[in-house]
DNA sequence: ATGTTCGTTGTTAACGTGTGCAGCTGTATG
DNA sequence: CATACAGCTGCACACGTTAACAACGAACAT
């Protein structure tokens, strides 16, 4: 069957002590001999039986990457850029395990042995039992993208309010002042964070907020185009909107075009996630993109130094969003 | 420490021997104490070592899900309907890893200890010293949607054939009949499979095949593009074209709006592989969908019993396509 | 009464690896 | 010259699980 260390010991003429330790580059072992049956293994194509070293050094080599669902259509980009920015970092030290978290009825196949370690891409607030229960059983922990409340977990998220304002500044830039905003969600911390965004790059440049001009909805599509017509109904219509997701921003144009005018041309509209869709809608949209990948990428990162460390600082990091300009934003008089 | 088949068996006043058959259920053990093991380890929430399950079963718990690569942007929405699909089938019987096969310099690390079997979504040929691999060390195997050409292998693909034929008697039943095509990559499989299904519906419909309406590409946009700017020169331009893929179809409806024409007023245009952007373009694009999910599903389905009874017919398995009908067609004089 | 079989349980070894401890050799130190 | 010590190697056990085999009592057949 497969070559152990064992066999090696046997052609090498030493003990499988020596064998395990000379691969392991322990320093107890002679250089000679060491580079003796390193080569050796090599030439044998040798690799080591993870089971085994599992069982003994008690890690299993395993890190779990968990999304909120696998069901719901919206997260194709997401996952793509997940598992694409963790499996840079781990390399093949690690096994990239990915689930959904609603795949499980129960949560007890999940514990310390079978993963080293656990990265949740929290979409949704439903997967904090799931939070709670790895918390709780002590394995190593990050969750992206959603912000946890209670501070007691690893935590990177996008820079949100941050993208809120470089968004609105654009816009500005571009010559508008009549700014209206459609918001989220208002139990979202996002909601919250992209308004205050909106609200600080407004008061950085003076421009006046008008209480007509702010608008809610609720992250989905029709939300969208409900808060943009009631918008159009205004007397003065504002020149630009920022609608705090793409998919409100879908909605918007869409009430639009049904009233005649066009976007960019008569209004101007801004999303924010930059999905999947939005460079393909016409016209392409201009938004923030939240740096999936970057967050992944340092997430594990944190994770294998937690692993390895046994302990660090349990802090929520904001990780840089990024402008996207396409074609859906007018330049207007005064504008650059 | 987390709690093991022997703690189990000093409560129960058993052999850990004892316990391991209860908790297997193995019909040596008399019902009774079986009964009152079992409630014992879920009263103490115990969970089997797998590492240890692992090593003396020979069996890792792993399958791995390769993809072609993770770094090019084309495969979001195959990862997503892949992982999904899989992960519908494997339950939590096994640990799904996912990876790119580019991400490896050497495949040493790929072996029939860490890998119960193993899934290849096939984009590329460049994949087949991967696969080649894998067949080699005998780990169970399956290739999914790129055909393999010499059929060693449990090979699942969409019926890309089917999927033409059907989408090109869509454009004659609503009147077409003079229906272009622009071909894909010429070594390509796919593009023999899709040709023949044109021309399959062309000849069942006593459609006119001219020859002057065959245009190669070879799958991207540009081809695309510069394919469709041909077919504009002709005196008689066709009034649909069939592209062989959606890319394509994009850059031939760039082509149609650059000459001041409508799609589908002037042309009718159709695609294949419904991929995510050909909801959103304008106009939204009929075309072909390709199964992904399902052959996820099946293909995963057919590696299991393939790992349980060591033994199954290597066949090359079809999975229907299915014709997805948006706004890029026009129902002309003749059609229904 | 003795042997046979069945049903149930325990003893022991095995899977492949890592590691504490002991042991060996040679050299430096007193 | 004896002792200490450093450098290197091997023995034996451990990790948690499964399984071949032995063992035991009871029931049954001879």
């Amino acid at each position: 069957m497969s070559v152990t260390i064992k066999d090696i010991a046997k052609l090498a003429n030493v003990s499988h002590t020596t064998v395990s330790r000379a691969l392991n580059d322990s320093p107890l072992i002679n250089q000679e001999t060491k580079e003796r049956i390193q080569q050796l293994a090599a030439s044998l194509h040798y690799t080591p039986n993870y089971s085994a070293k599992s069982l003994v050094l008690d890690r299993s080599y395993n890190l779990g990457l968990f999304f909120s669902t696998l069901h719901t259509g919206t997260s194709a980009g997401f996952l793509y850029e997940a598992v694409k920015g963790v499996n840079e970092v781990i390399e093949d030290r690690y096994n990239l395990i990915v689930r959904g978290i609603d795949d499980y009825k129960s949560f007890h196949k999940i514990n310390r042995k079978s993963y080293d370690g656990i990265i949740v891409m929290s979409q949704s607030a439903t997967d904090q039992p799931f939070i709670d229960y790895v918390t709780e059983r002590e394995i190593p922990l990050v969750v992206l993208n959603r912000q946890i409340e209670h501070g007691q977990v690893m935590n990177l998220i996008p820079d949100d309010q941050r993208g809120a304002y470089r968004v609105v500044e654009y816009l500005i830039s571009q010559g508008h002042t009549n700014i209206a905003i459609i918001e989220g969600k208002e139990n979202f911390k996002s909601t919250q964070a992209r308004r205050e965004g909106y609200r600080q790059a407004m008061e950085k440049h003076q421009v006046i907020v008008r209480d007509e001009y702010r608008e809610r909805g609720n992250y989905d599509v029709e939300s969208g185009y409900a808060a943009m017509s009631r918008l159009l109904t205004l007397k003065q219509r504002p020149t630009a909107v920022f609608c705090c997701n793409d998919e409100m921003a879908l909605g918007a144009i869409k009430a639009i075009n049904e009233k005649q005018l066009a976007v960019p041309g008569d209004i101007s509209v801004v999303g924010f996630d930059d999905q999947l869709f939005s460079a393909f809608v016409t016209p392409a949209l201009t938004t923030v993109r939240r740096p999936i990948e970057e967050i992944s990428r340092e997430g594990a990162a944190k994770l294998l130094t937690f692993i390895e460390n046994k302990h660090i600082e349990k802090e929520t990091i904001f990780i840089h969003t990024e402008l996207v300009i396409r074609d859906s934003v007018k330049t207007i008089a005064g504008g650059v």
